[in-house]
DNA sequence: GCACAGGTAGATT
DNA sequence: AATCTACCTGTG
């Protein structure tokens, strides 16, 4: 009997595009999402809402394969699709955007073929970005491995792959068990200063249900202005939740490393956020959320010293 | 030891 | 309205 037998096989994923590794990677791990880890077997193990699915790329064909444990297999498959996002026309919203006359946003396209914008539930992308205050990417995944391994459901093992043990993985916490989490223990998962608002958050939406579902429905600037109003969301986060979590595509997070790239490759030198967003909408257009992440994307890419 | 990290809120000018 | 500062703490 094979080790992993309670995980299904690898399947083809159809909606993915074939993807460089380097694009992947930036997908899963680049700022969007918090909770993909590559394993040691080199792909990528994955929690969303109440499902867990492995991710890996074929070589040298580029195309993407899935498995998700045999006893969620199917509905894993599906929630899988929305949240890679199946449903959403990425070519037609790059069309949109103006690499045409916009040489540096051209390249950043071209670096990173393929990537797109997640689709994650709305609640935990609020999570997420929440912790993210002043927070390095690894350390923002730490807080919410931490709140997840002790705040959150068991959700299945890991593989038992040779040598290595299986693993439980837990879901992250909904607002409502966070609210039930006193501020002191969310302090105890790294959150520092962030333990606060969290607590704070959870409480007013313990109280308010349906408030985050309202939202959501909302349209962009709305939904943005009602995110704004929960303690530790500011413009940032709010367009982060609305971009990540809720395929607002013409949210604009503006956070320094889009600061720094439009104050230098546009000329914006001592623009403060909100001007670099308004430039932003204006000179991207409908789909500037989309524009963001390749910028984003690439100017972290600059940082590590890797070539364009 | 010390600056810095995908910010926000409240005070001060 | 624009600018300053405190807020926590792991990492390099």
């Amino acid at each position: 009997m094979p080790s992993s037998a309670s995980w299904s096989d690898w399947s083809p994923l159809s909606c993915l595009p074939p993807l460089s590794e380097r694009t992947l990677a930036e997908l899963l791990d680049g700022g969007q999402a918090f909770r993909w880890n590559r394993q040691p077997g080199g792909h990528w193990l994955g929690v969303w809402a109440d499902c867990v699915a492995e991710l890996r790329r074929d070589e040298p064909s580029g195309r993407i394969e899935w498995r998700a444990p045999a006893a969620h297999s199917r509905r894993t498959g599906a929630a899988l699709a929305e949240y890679l996002g199946q449903t959403v026309d990425f070519d037609a919203h790059l069309q949109s955007l103006p690499w045409r006359s916009d040489a540096h946003l051209a390249r950043c396209l071209q670096a990173f073929p393929g990537l797109r914008i997640l689709r994650q539930p709305f609640g935990e992308t609020l999570l997420g970005f929440l912790c993210s205050a002043t927070k390095q990417i690894v350390q923002i995944k730490q807080m919410l491995e931490l709140l997840a391994a002790r705040h959150g459901a068991p959700l299945a093992a890991t593989p038992t792959e040779a040598g290595a043990p299986a693993r439980v993985i837990h879901r992250l916490p909904n607002w409502e068990e966070l609210a039930a989490v006193p501020e002191k223990q969310l302090r105890e998962c790294l959150l520092g200063f962030r333990a606060r608002y969290i607590h704070q958050t959870a409480q007013f939406l313990a109280a308010n249900p349906g408030w985050l579902d309202a939202t959501d429905a909302l349209p962009y600037s709305d939904a943005k202005a009602r995110l704004c109003t929960l303690p530790g969301v500011g413009e940032k986060v709010a367009d982060c939740v609305l971009l990540f979590g809720a395929g607002r595509l013409e949210a604009f997070p503006v956070d320094v490393w889009i600061l720094k790239t439009l104050s230098q490759r546009y000329g914006l030198s001592g623009w403060k956020p909100a001007h670099v967003a308004r430039f932003g909408r204006v000179h991207f257009g409908p789909a500037a959320g989309l524009a963001q992440q390749y910028l984003f994307a690439h100017e972290r890419a600059m940082k590590r010293g890797e070539p364009i």
